[in-house]
RNA sequence: CGGGACGUGGCGCAGUCUGGUAGCGCACUCGGCUGGGGGCCGAGUGGUCGCCGGUUCAAAUCCGGCCGUCCCGACCA
């Protein structure tokens, strides 16, 4: 242990130090010079990209195709829908000014991109034979926040927003609930976070929605993040843009629509949820490495040891395993060890002298940290299931978590004592009014991260003693 | 956007109070020895001290404005 090497902060110690300090140690991202706004570097992008495989492939099954729309918002497009400009007002980044001429009407930077996708949406919907229209984008969004952090609220940030449109109400409804299990696949699949799935209470809806539906995820701290959303816009945008169709009664009606959205800040839940005092804890199916081969070798056999190495690479290559070999001839193999747990590579390849002689190599997990010696001709295979207990033990490790870290809290006392000094997800019945919701935000920052639709039982609100069905609550990112 | 702290090579900091030669550790480069949990020795590279302006013979240092970062509150994916 060498005290001039810098160390990460442990994060029971300050979790918001260690998380900074791990974001720029593991090369995640760097600050940019605008506030809120930065470059995310190769290997925070090779995990986006990842991220963006799956989604994408699971968008595309269930019917979707992606398209691209402008950055440039003129403002009245906006203003048209009045509950959207509302909430998004506060937060718009305007161009004013273009090839030094002061504009006639100034163009907003998209927050999101309801408002001109639903100007192009009223050119290319004609007739209920066009519909339903499922469409997807993949872009970058500007708001204008006040107080940034990377990955988890930046000002520019990448995502998808996928915007549909329907004949019924019920078929967006559908389209709407479908997304947002999409999302929660992927959540509990790939990215190894058990979220809650549910309702938003109306004060949460997204600006312009009817319903909200949400994926709910608790970071390491016990605090809620709000991880992917997905809207039932019902026919507010269409009234509003003026969105119509013949039916096949040959009526002129105003369709139905849907939005939702998954960022850039996942990568964020990613690193709260999974990282621990040795840095990052990437879930197999995600990690760009799955796993790294760390040769060890003396002066006199180095050449023998590279040698077995890169063929060992190149074996578990060719069996489709994302490999890397850390031929770096500069540091020591303990200074590597420690770099490729930063990184939270799932497992750890060690080859030599001893290895070799054996007919073996040793298999380090990232997750629990255990040591296994694995035949050479067993090795792909091994590695195979290893990387399937380790992705299945990381989902388990956050679901144990996040069920310890939920609660029932049976008084408002009880309540308020909870989020204080444990935070987590706290369930309790809620009236349904808002006077409730925000008196118990007020005094207690915690606010409604969602209506479960798995348990909903009646009860008595807290705060005012009226009948109330299950909300969970928690103080939110 | 309020309250507080801060901004000096890539990172962590000293120097600022009391104006006068920019410094340390790590990282980086080169050479050599090393290598199963952040190795050792030697020689080097790199900074208009966040930006703009003011005071002064002289500004990292004093004054003003702006930008950015972090923490605590109000708003948000």
């Amino acid at each position: 242990m060498v005290e001039a090497v810098e160390k990460l902060t442990k994060k029971s110690e300050d979790p918001s130090r260690w998380y900074l300090q791990l974001v720029r140690m593991a090369k995640l991202a760097d600050y940019g010079p605008v506030r809120g706004t930065f470059a995310i570097r190769p290997y925070g992008f090779a995990i986006w990209e990842r991220i963006q495989r799956d989604l994408d492939d699971r968008f595309k099954a269930t019917g979707h195709q992606n398209a691209y729309f402008p950055l440039l918002i003129p403002e009245s497009y906006l203003k048209k829908e009045a509950k959207h400009v509302e909430g998004f007002d506060p937060e718009l980044a305007w161009v004013t000014i273009g090839g030094r001429e002061e504009l006639e009407e100034r163009l907003a930077i998209r927050p999101t991109s309801e408002s001109i996708i639903c100007d192009f949406y009223r050119n290319w919907i004609q007739s209920y034979r066009d519909l339903p229209l499922l469409i997807n984008q993949w872009c970058n969004v500007l708001r204008w926040e006040k107080v940034t952090r990377p990955f988890l609220r930046t000002s520019e940030f990448l995502w998808q927003e996928g915007h549909t449109v329907h004949a019924t109400p019920e078929e967006a409804r559908e389209e709407a609930l479908r997304m947002q299990r999409v999302y929660s696949d992927c959540f509990h699949e790939m990215l190894a976070i058990p979220v809650l799935t549910g309702m938003k209470s109306p004060s949460e809806r997204f600006a312009g929605a009817i319903e909200t539906y949400t994926c709910e995820g608790l970071m390491g701290d016990g605090r809620a993040l709000q991880a992917a959303t997905s809207h039932d816009l019902g026919q507010n945008f269409a009234r509003a843009f003026d969105i119509t169709f013949l039916d096949e009664n040959q009526e002129r009606v105003h369709p139905y629509q849907t939005s939702w959205g998954f960022s850039t800040r996942t990568i964020g839940g990613l690193i709260l949820v999974h990282g621990d005092d040795r840095g990052l804890k990437l879930p197999p199916k995600l990690a760009p490495t799955q796993a790294v081969i760390v040769p060890i070798w003396r002066g006199k056999n180095k050449a023998e040891v590279r040698r077995e190495a890169e063929a060992l690479y190149a074996e578990l290559q060719i069996a489709g395993l994302r490999m890397e070999v850390d031929l770096d001839e500069e540091h020591s193999p303990g200074w590597k060890f420690n770099e490729h747990e930063l990184r939270g590579v799932p497992v750890r390849i060690e080859i030599g002298p001893k290895d070799i002689e054996k007919g073996q190599a040793v298999l380090v997990r990232r997750d629990t940290a255990e040591k296994e010696f694995v035949p050479r001709e067993g090795l792909p295979e091994r590695l195979r299931t290893l990387l399937a207990e380790i992705q299945e033990n990381m989902l388990v490790q956050a679901r144990e978590f996040r069920d310890e870290n939920t609660r029932r809290a049976e008084s408002y006392g009880e309540f308020k004592e909870i989020i204080e000094e444990k935070r987590g997800f706290v369930l309790a019945p809620w009236d349904g009014t808002e006077e409730t919701e925000q008196k118990i935000k007020e005094e207690t920052k915690a606010t409604i991260r969602l209506l479960p639709d798995d348990v909903r039982e009646e009860g008595k609100d807290l705060v005012s003693g009226k009948p109330g069905a299950t909300a969970v609550f928690a103080r939110a990112y």
